[in-house]
DNA sequence: CAATTGCTGATTGGATCCAATTATGGCACA
DNA sequence: TGTGCCATAATTGGATCCAATCAGCAATTG
């Protein structure tokens, strides 16, 4: 009865492969935390985790300091980091991001894309079909739909839209629980290919608000069928 | 023949309106970089700023940290942070978000907005035709733009948004410079006003494009007539 | 004379220690 | 028995110190 095997785990996740003791932490809380080994709510002590990644508490509070910028937890003085809640009102602002964000990113890059661009997407959308992994669907879906925005040629615009997805990504294991998790869109992912291979900028970016719109019902969907603060699996 | 009035100067900026040090340090030294006080390349060491500051390095590294993370500063190891080289690509890509994010908060906020939120609007475009000191036009320029947006109920998409507008104001000096300066684009704004005060979303982000297709444009012309690193005017 | 290599200085990343603030529990008293 | 106050303890923010890494320069050698 290890009361926190979580910490144990998450350290594990980082792997070695981050120059400073800052970029492991903070990778590995990501992760957790997008992955939703971390659930909403759950507070995270300076100490505990240096304990756990066995590195000193400073480290640990910059990593902390970074995943805040990027809305992931809330610093409440002398009460510690917590992972900050989902909600559908959380979700409906993502999604309202994404909506805004990706088609502008969309018919920037289609006129820019390249045969091994839309070969990378095609690749991934029959790895999508393959692995049925939750933890990895994420992956796949972030690195699809930014294979297809990435000759935008804006870094800044494509780091913002990097970041909306992967904070989606929390949401992600609700969409799958919804679904059968066999087929996560992969109509309009493969519409979208299409189009953007077709060079089709307004069937693109039409198919693509459709598909967020879609995405966007059945998140509210799955809210307002349960509580507003309900996880859809277990933490096994 | 100080070297660095800067530091000083800017020591003072921040004022003593903050509860840590850090945020004390991150809030001084992002009004000198969007100000335009710390222009572009400035490298920042550590060591000097603690010293400016009155605090340790500390609460500095972790402001510079905070800075990296919203794209004002670029670290380069051991050799220290330096301000990030504003650009015409840089300028593009800004509008770019701005064009994707500003009418998705526009539409979203118009039909929540209140008679206090047009008031409020009114007044700070009254402020800007009054006062013309450039530094205070950006913080008007940006409440304006909020005020409208205030009501979309999306606090992430606002938070982007208003970083955007924030990292535009590195800008704004030069299309203050291009223009007379007298009127940044009060016509425009007034338009959109009157938009939002009829409710008319159409015609409210019609405007709101074209407002900041003509700003995109006034600085990419600005850039091709200058060299793609200059600053407009001196640091007075 | 130029290129390379070794050295020194500077700068950052991390660890440990200290101070300040507040949550929380117990205890006294009404 | 319930309530309010106080003391303790836990937690974060900041300072100082140490280690590691790299840039720049000079001396040396082909």
């Amino acid at each position: 009865m290890q009361m926190k095997p979580d910490l144990a785990a998450l350290v594990a996740a980082g792997g070695g492969r981050h120059r400073t003791a800052t970029q492991h932490v903070e990778a590995a809380l990501r992760d957790a935390i997008l992955s939703g080994r971390l659930p909403g709510g759950t507070p995270l002590r300076q100490e505990e985790l240096a304990q756990a990644f066995g590195v000193s508490r400073m480290p640990v509070r910059e990593a902390l300091r970074q995943l805040e910028a990027q809305a992931l937890l809330d610093f409440v003085p002398h009460k510690g980091a917590v992972v900050t809640e989902i909600s559908a009102a959380d979700a409906a602002d993502l999604y309202a991001i994404r909506m805004a964000l990706e088609p502008a990113c969309l018919e920037r890059s289609i006129p820019h894309l390249q045969p091994e661009d839309l070969a990378a997407a095609a690749e991934l959308l029959e790895e999508m079909d393959l692995n049925a992994d939750p933890g990895r669907m994420g992956e796949l879906n972030r690195r699809f739909h930014l294979v297809l925005y990435s000759r935008a040629g804006q870094p800044k615009l494509l780091a913002l839209t990097e970041n909306a997805l992967s904070s989606f990504d929390r949401y992600l294991r609700f969409h799958l629980a919804a679904h059968g998790r066999a087929h996560l869109s992969q109509e309009e992912h493969r519409d979208m290919l299409e189009a953007a291979r077709a060079g089709d900028i307004p069937r693109a970016t039409r198919v693509l608000r459709r598909h967020l719109d879609t995405a966007a019902a059945t998140i509210a969907a799955f809210f307002a069928a349960r509580g507003t603060g309900a996880e859809p699996g277990g933490n096994s």
